[in-house]
DNA sequence: ATGGTTGTTCCACAA
């Protein structure tokens, strides 16, 4: 079995405890993490190599920032630091690499509010170029795994309240349309192929105005595979303990397993 | 309708 994490940490400096501790308890193959908020050279890579971790990080200052670490064993191989085509771009947002013969990405899509501001066209033409990414490694059967914060609540049961979220960058119909589009290139929702219509599976709850206490939610932390990897989807759960911790991320990791070969 | 929080940074901004 193949075991993939991915969790908007929110500052790799701040929850470092929390997410050392974590990992020692959960041992993916495969950590996704995404927000770091620290400078590639900040990483703090020896508190992740201690518990047997090591990759690829793609960091920046103050924001963003992402990383793709793999257990001792395994390695990452022909590491990608960016979208291509994206000579606009020094956000810290993407970084693919190869894992025991799988295509895998983390990936922090744009948030794209407030939506009048030149943030949301960013967010869509930032979709724009990962769509036609993963189009190109769709149409050479790659066995590929996007993991990450996608900033997109998929569908209304994604969303706590979905009226009061129409507008928002997160739910507004050209996000859900540009979403749509991605997935329908031939990618599957890992969490929802497993567990459709379950109710809550949040992945992420606003620091403020009671979310977390109330559970008022988002789902917008997904895991989309290629038919290859799909075939050999064995698990997909949303792990949401380390939100009620002390000094929590605002996300909570979302944890996927895939066999080692085909299931039929 | 408002207010509510956290992290990094420089006196705000992003989420």
């Amino acid at each position: 079995m193949l075991k993939f994490a991915t969790w908007n940490v929110n500052s790799v400096k701040a929850r470092l405890p929390i997410v050392t501790g974590w990992l020692e308890s959960v041992r993916p193959d495969v950590l996704l993490l995404q927000e770091l908020k620290c400078e590639t050279g900040a990483f703090p890579s020896e508190s992740f190599e201690t518990l047997g971790y090591a990759g690829a990080v793609v960091g920046q200052k103050a924001y963003n920032g992402v990383a793709l670490l793999v257990r001792r064993g395994l390695s990452a191989c022909d590491v990608l630091t960016a979208l291509p085509g994206c000579s606009e771009d020094a956000q810290a947002r993407y970084v693919e690499a190869t894992v025991a013969g799988v295509r895998v990405a983390s990936l922090y899509l744009p948030n794209g509010n407030p939506v009048e501001s030149e943030k949301y066209p960013y967010k869509l033409r930032w979709m724009d170029r990962l769509r036609a990414h993963v189009a190109g490694l769709l149409a050479a059967e790659v066995p590929l795994v996007l993991g990450g914060d996608f900033n997109i609540i998929p569908e209304p049961e994604d969303v706590y309240a979905p009226a009061e979220w129409e507008g928002d960058a997160l739910f507004r119909p050209e996000s859900r349309r540009s979403y749509r589009a991605l997935v329908n290139l031939g990618l599957t929702d890992a969490f929802r192929a497993l567990h459709p219509g379950e109710p809550r599976a949040w992945t992420f709850w606003d620091y403020q105005a009671g979310r977390w206490p109330r559970d008022q939610g988002l789902r917008i932390d997904h895991f989309l595979l290629a038919p290859q990897t799909a075939d050999r989807l064995v698990s997909c759960r949303v792990d949401r303990t380390p939100r009620g911790l002390e000094k929590a991320s605002d996300h909570t990791p979302v944890v996927m397993e895939l066999a080692r070969d085909r299931g039929y």
